[in-house]
DNA sequence: CGCTAACCGAGACGGTACGTCCCGTCTTTAC
DNA sequence: GTAAAGACGGGACGTACCGTCTCGGTTAGCG
């Protein structure tokens, strides 16, 4: 069970540049985004992050991966729990929608969203991505309607048009969504408040 | 009140470029996006090119501001002509489906989403181009709900789910809509046809 | 018989590079050579330097085409005006002598030897250059062999073992010859001042 | 006075490294000399080899002088035995021609010219040599004006004319100098065979 | 219907970033 | 405990575009 670790400048290095590729990504976006301006911000030479990554496209995917570990960690048995479907939806959408305001992919998403088109490991990033959060939506939409609390409505088909609409107002619009308006569109979508 | 007409030669020349950006734009990405290549698709020296616009972003935003000269222009009076709203509504979100698959813009919409966020002229055209096509949805859904064909649901947010629905696909998952999709994403959040 | 003029710049960047090129092949050496510093000492963007030359040899071998328009022109009709053969003799290796140890190539030649064994162009203008300048001493031998004034030795070889003198003294020794060794060296091999 | 004996290890890697260190400038001339491929070709670490010599000057130097052991072993009395001087110059310069041309020196000269002109060891190494082949030449000679075999001429710039006519072959002209040209050039510098 | 002003292509210019290679130093691990 | 592995910062390589510029040559359209 002897794996070989890892060298400790290696580490260490690794995640300043990870984190300094983050950075950069969501000041300077996809196009822009400079390999020489990474390993500035990294305090570290050009040619130790090019020894990592040998280009931006790898760099990129993986400085997402590294974001992927913490969202999101499904709250376990929050469902069958008493919590009310129609409140986990509205806190899901709440996640959601500072995710794509406060949160660290924030800044990001837009450049997300082309890198996507051009790399298929960013694309494999960015779907899983959302396929994580619309899951937790179908599952708690579900809940609801199987426990009577919601109209029957295709839970799929509800999840998408929900976060499309958050979506849609941070990627087409000047004004994202706020918290504020996520019951009007949860009244909107699964029926309104009885 | 005789207007200095237009050089021809310049006149073939902006032509000639706004297009080549737009196939530009479309094989390559917004990143990836040469100024030099535009020019030499369209046959034109890199100095002409930079003539009539200065950087990068000015050209993009000219291009697509000619992209939308056709688009989803008005049917005008369909409305209160017998069509229903429901398969209005259909029509609608159809074309929309095409438009992020098959149309000039499809190829170009995720290079289009992040160049909005660097450029106020392109985040101009984008977010109106997303209005004017939002705004039919609207009206179509409007009218649906003031003469009772449509149950009673906020106009503006059932709009944007239906939009946000499709380009959530496109966007965010490996898969975009297809036109059969369509009429159960209405009825999911419309409800159904009765 | 109009030929295209070159455009100034053009010129200007030529030349400042060229000499930029020769001075630090001097100081530096042939390997130690570098396109940076060239451009640098030539005071010209290193775009430039690449834009007329792709690669280091190419512009060595350049600069050292510039170098030889000048050297050992020949002094015409010398020969059979009344210089006795053996001052002419005296005379070449003496200024062979300075070309080795003050003139312009002086500091290259050791580079040379090097380069002209990696590049076909630098060869053929070594070649040349040692080439033009035995031909003088092989005409001037000649002449005095044919005058009855020097021994009848083959010129070639002559030229060949006094130039190599020459030149194995500033290669393979410490010391480069001096101009006042000079007379000696031509006695050991044409046979002394009568 | 015990003498800590060397590390066999250490023996190894030394012997492995030099050898790899002359193939190495063998082929890839002193320029393109790269410290990385003599360690690949010693198959050794390159932290060994820096280990060893801490840059590319001392290794090169002590590869050099690793050479050194072998060539122009002084044939001890042949002198004063029967052998004629003329056949003794012959016989040397043949020797040389064929260093050269063929020896393991032959690929390294041109480099070691220049690398002469860089590193005070090299140029050590290189002017001993040749001070050394020379220095053979010299007694030759002598011995033979001693013994009236030759005509009167100073030894030792016959001996550079001789070694420099060789070596002027080898490198400033396209055609080193082959062993049937030896005679000749004798004949030449120190008069005909009678 | 000839002249002049504009527009044209070609491409030089100084820059900046790319991704690669090697340097010489250094730390870490494994034998 | 020393040798091999290889990470590190640095710097040059040659390439590709950027946005600015200078250059002659062509072409319009006015006078």
């Amino acid at each position: 069970m002897s794996q070989t670790r890892e060298d400790p400048r290696v580490t260490r290095s690794r995640r300043a540049l990870l984190e300094a590729a983050l950075d950069e990504l969501a000041e300077a976006g996809y196009a822009g985004f400079s390999m020489e301006s990474v390993a500035a911000r990294a305090g570290v030479g050009r040619s130790t992050l090019y020894r990592h990554w040998n280009d931006r496209l790898r760099l990129v995917a993986d400085a997402l991966n590294a974001l992927n570990v913490q969202p999101s960690r499904p709250p376990a048995d929050a469902e069958h729990t008493g919590v009310p479907a129609r409140a986990r939806v509205e806190q899901l959408l709440t996640h959601l929608v500072h995710a794509l305001v406060d949160g660290p992919v924030a800044a990001v998403v837009p450049a997300l969203v082309h890198a996507a088109e051009q790399s298929g490991t960013v694309a494999g990033f960015w779907h899983g991505y959302s396929a994580q959060r619309r899951q937790a939506l179908v599952d708690a939409i579900e809940a609801g309607v199987r426990s009577g609390e919601l109209r029957p409505v295709d839970p799929g088909l509800a999840a998408i048009s929900l976060s499309g609409a958050v979506f849609y107002r941070r990627l087409m619009t000047p004004e994202p969504m706020t918290a504020d308006e996520v019951p009007g569109l949860v009244d909107s979508v699964l029926g309104a408040d009885p």
